[in-house]
DNA sequence: CATGAATGAGAGTTCATTCAT
DNA sequence: GATGAATGAACTCTCATTCAT
């Protein structure tokens, strides 16, 4: 595949994405995104069979960039606290676009696809994240910012409620107000009052 | 519509809480409805007009018959910590029943309705769950059993631990280790063990 | 058939041609009767076996009411001219009334028809009309209200003038005064003015 | 769409065509026409969307050639009386082919339309018929074949006519020497013989 | 007589997918 | 590589008609 080919790939998996953020997975067609990209029908079958493999090419980008834009926006003195805070405060951008979101597509398309395959991405994302989430309890208990008995498991808990508000968010609507509230009462367990 | 029809209903609604366990609500149609169902295609639709609706009185049936079985397995003299592990045992068994479930055609449904439609049923569920395990809390605060500075805050939380554990267990996958130590932790922060 | 199946036939004809007027023949189900008349599926089976059946008999009764009506205006001392006038007059007003009337209805039904089937009523009453009007203009020769050559062929233009002025309030629609227009043509032909 | 679609854009409307003249509007599915054009279901809907669109192309195509093939016939010496009883032959070669014509079709088709809706073809039609033989009327007074008090009346008299004798083509059916009649009348009331 | 549940044929419509150009 | 016309399967929905009660 020539240079060209790689620019129009990254090109259709862009406006997939548009595509997939306001109607979910589940009711995008193969007619939509060749609609949406203004290429013929044969053409998007010459660099993707299906939508299951165009949204999970997404997926992939996606998540590279989230990466990315997580080390980013981390200050150099930063400490574990500020850290934890500056992610949950993300967390909860993200929540609260809502229909911005690859969320709802995204449970959309793990929904059918069986548990061995799933592991795949968002498996692997959760997990990380509660590594991460863990190291920084462990080092804000280092540093008296945090109080936990079991880091991982409080990791582990922080993100399962982040997953209910995301789901909830996307299901029954949820206010800036219930996330902080629910932000709060997770620094408060891990002894520190969010200010 | 006389005493027959009556009983016909209640089996095609039945029959269709099994087609959308099996494949949730978007995959569903009205055909496959028929065919489980193993009636004529006109013949479904003197009962229903849609699969939206089908699923809307699935829901509503299963919503009746979930409060039910809650309130008759609680025994007479149980105490606060007793209901809320029951409770939480409770979820448990149907988070890890993941495909006998209509947790995946649930939130597919609520996917696509606007957010003010949604507050019918879901949103009407977590708020009463919030509020029993509430009362809960406070019973158990009095009791000695828990201890929690905002009740309501707390029982918020659990909810969400909850929400994140059942989208978690469609998408990610989960197993029983892991609802217990959740559990566990959740009880823990209550000031209760668990055991 | 009883006295009591008798009415019901009849309440149905006149249900239904209400239902004829609004509708036309074409667009009419059975089902559409059955609702109007608010009677069952099968009840109207016992009755009639189809529109077809159903609008012919309409059609019938239409034509017994309309030779009545025709009949009771005349004065007694009306002369030939004033008969004339008054029976244009009564077509135009049918005209006009446009959706409340039989004749799309009528059309619709006999485009569908061989012609072997159509010299039943609709042929009939064309044939009757021209022989009417001839006797009329006969007299009004006589009277020396009128002036024509051939009668019966001034007859027959002024029931095709009409007809023309029928299909016309159908399809491209007419005013008031473009009928007004053709009757004082045709009474200017005639060697009446029309006052 | 390119050239190829063109000529199947066009055959497709020419077998449309067909169609509609044997069964007339209402009864023609988009099945029909997909199968008189022995093309594939969903072939049909690239070109067109319903059966309405289809006919009022059709019906477009249709007075187009009319046209032509109106002004092609016309001698280069031809009187106002020649070009008129020209006319007047056409109308009614068209009259007595009755099934082999669209008549049907468009009658049925524009009882459905709202009128505010047909002012767009068949009115369209109408009012430039009446105009041309009002022209061709003034023409005759002129070099004193015809006479008449007020041409626009007289000719909107004939269209009439003439949508009579169509009308009752289909519906009650006319031979050839009623038409024949009918049009020495007018011809005798306009002061010409018509032989 | 009367009911209305039930059937099944058939119309409309949309898309994934292919393939000649 | 790229196009877009073409196909055909799959769905939704509506009715005429029947038939057990």
């Amino acid at each position: 595949m020539g240079e060209k080919s790689v620019q129009k790939r990254k090109y259709i998996l862009e406006t997939a994405r548009k595509v997939f953020m306001e109607k979910g997975f589940k009711r995008v067609t193969m007619k939509d995104i060749v609609e949406a990209c203004d290429i013929s029908r044969g053409g998007l079958y010459l660099y993707f069979e299906s939508t299951d493999q165009i949204f999970l090419e997404v997926l992939k980008l996606e998540s590279q960039e989230a990466d990315d834009v997580f080390s980013d926006s981390i200050a150099e003195d930063a400490t574990a606290a500020d850290i934890l805070i500056l992610f949950l405060k993300e967390q909860k951008k993200e929540l609260l676009r809502r229909k911005d979101t690859l969320t709802q597509a995204t449970y959309e398309f793990y929904f059918e696809k069986e548990l061995s395959k799933k592991d795949n991405i968002l498996r692997r994302q959760f997990d990380s994240a509660v590594k991460i989430i863990e190291k920084l309890l462990e080092a804000g208990v280092e540093s008296g910012e945090f109080v936990c008995d079991d880091c991982k498991e409080a990791a582990r808990n922080v993100m399962f409620v982040l997953e209910g508000l995301k789901i909830s968010a996307q299901t029954i609507g949820i206010t800036s107000e219930m996330v902080d509230r629910e932000i709060l009462y997770i620094l408060r367990i891990l002894g520190a009052d969010g200010s």
